[in-house]
DNA sequence: GTAGATGATTCCGT
DNA sequence: ACGGAATCATCTAC
């Protein structure tokens, strides 16, 4: 690194007027010296530099040095333009998005930092995967911003260093303020090609905990009973109608402790495989019909508590075979039917038949089976 | 190990 | 945007 700082070579003697032989065998020997003070001790250079400072030749030396250098330099000007790093760039528009670049937030709601830390989103995100995958970012984001932080320190003492060193010599080889400014600039370069190297690794790792969350995200785990049993209740009691509206699929998922969307892909998947072999569902729904049918009983009782998923609107018949041993229900069902709004088709809610019967899905929000106030399903 | 169950994803139509 | 249908990938019971 200490190449462009060497000293410049002998000066152009012939271009000078011939001088006189002891002055021309002076200056060959500041020359000779000036070489040889690489080669020698530190204690010997410092009192060689001592005496090169002294010597009456100087002044005319450092002006032909300082001549050699303003071209030098002109060269050394023109090459600094480097065109902007698109690599690092892109790099580093990563880091941003990925949540890495900016420093970690303390004492902050962990899901907020969490859903900053993910741009990209996970709709049905595990609550505990995603925290692992929080946890998992948070830790590279600390050693880069470790990692970065020596190196950033370590330019600074290095650039410091050299500078000073450049000022002190300086004093015996003309060091322009241009020149000072190249080295750092070439010392500033050395270590952002570590900083990039350093980001590189960092998106690579980031982008490998990406990989992975999100294959760990295809792996599924069954419902809880809990949650599975909230769905087919409310399924088994909107038979006649199974789209929940938004707010009951909040409901619903709240409830069962799972998100949306896993709702919302659990009646989709009931919905066609209920359709394709309603018989193989037979004995599911005899048993949450009659479930349905009990909660219905007690709920007519002093004091209940009323709410829309708990005492779900019996289920109807319709195209589908209904479970046997639902006697209460099928009462309740018709207590429904006959709550159909004027002009309704009679004894057959509108949804019914429907959602087996065509491709097109009825509006959840407006069932003209599940109008009625005997339906729980008001919430849609 | 295998078959069936089940949650998730993708594609397509409305 | 939502739902149907097909499919994938994994879980679970045997």
């Amino acid at each position: 690194m200490a190449a462009p700082l060497r000293p410049a070579p002998p000066p152009p003697v012939p271009h000078r007027p011939p001088p006189a032989a002891p002055l021309s065998l002076d200056t060959s020997d500041v020359l000779q010296q000036i070489m040889a003070i690489t080669d020698q001790s530190l204690d010997e250079a410092q009192a060689r530099k001592h005496a090169l400072n002294c010597h009456r030749m100087k002044p005319a030396l450092f002006n032909v040095l300082c001549e050699i250098k303003e071209k030098t330099a002109v060269n050394i000007r023109h090459q600094e333009e480097d065109p902007p790093d698109a690599q690092l760039l892109r790099l580093d528009n990563m880091l941003l998005a990925e949540g890495v670049s900016r420093p970690e937030k303390r004492g902050r709601g962990v899901a907020a930092a969490g859903s900053a830390a993910t741009p990209g989103g996970c709709p049905n995100d595990n609550s505990i995967e995603h925290s692992d995958y929080r946890a998992k970012l948070s830790q590279i984001r600390q050693i880069y911003h470790s990692e970065l932080e020596k190196y950033e320190q370590a330019c600074r003492e290095f650039t410091t260093h050299v500078t000073n060193l450049l000022r002190e010599q300086s004093r015996v080889r003309p060091v322009s303020f241009w020149e000072i400014e190249h080295m750092v600039g070439v010392i500033q370069g050395k270590f952002s090609a570590i900083q990039r190297q350093l980001k590189h690794s960092t998106c690579e790792a980031v982008m490998t905990l990406r990989s992975r969350f999100l294959d760990a995200r295809r792996k599924r785990r069954n419902f809880s009973k809990e949650a599975t049993e909230v769905l087919n209740e409310y399924f088994y009691s909107h038979l006649s109608n199974p789209y929940p509206s938004e707010e009951t699929k909040e409901e619903l998922a709240r409830k069962g402790g799972i998100t949306v969307s896993q709702v919302s892909n659990w009646f989709g998947n009931k919905r066609i495989r209920y359709k394709k072999n309603t018989g193989k569902f037979q004995e599911e729904a005899t048993i949450y019909t009659g479930k349905i049918a009990v909660d219905t009983t007690e709920a007519q009782g002093p004091g209940r508590q009323a709410s829309s998923l708990s005492t779900p609107s019996p289920a109807s018949s319709g195209p589908f075979p209904l479970p046997s041993g639902g006697d209460m229900v099928f009462t309740l069902q018709t207590l429904a039917f006959l709550q159909l709004p004027p002009g309704g088709s009679c004894l057959q809610p509108k949804a019914h038949g429907s959602w087996q019967g065509t491709t097109t899905p009825q509006p959840a929000s407006s069932p003209a089976g599940d109008s009625g106030s005997i339906n729980s399903d008001a919430s849609n």
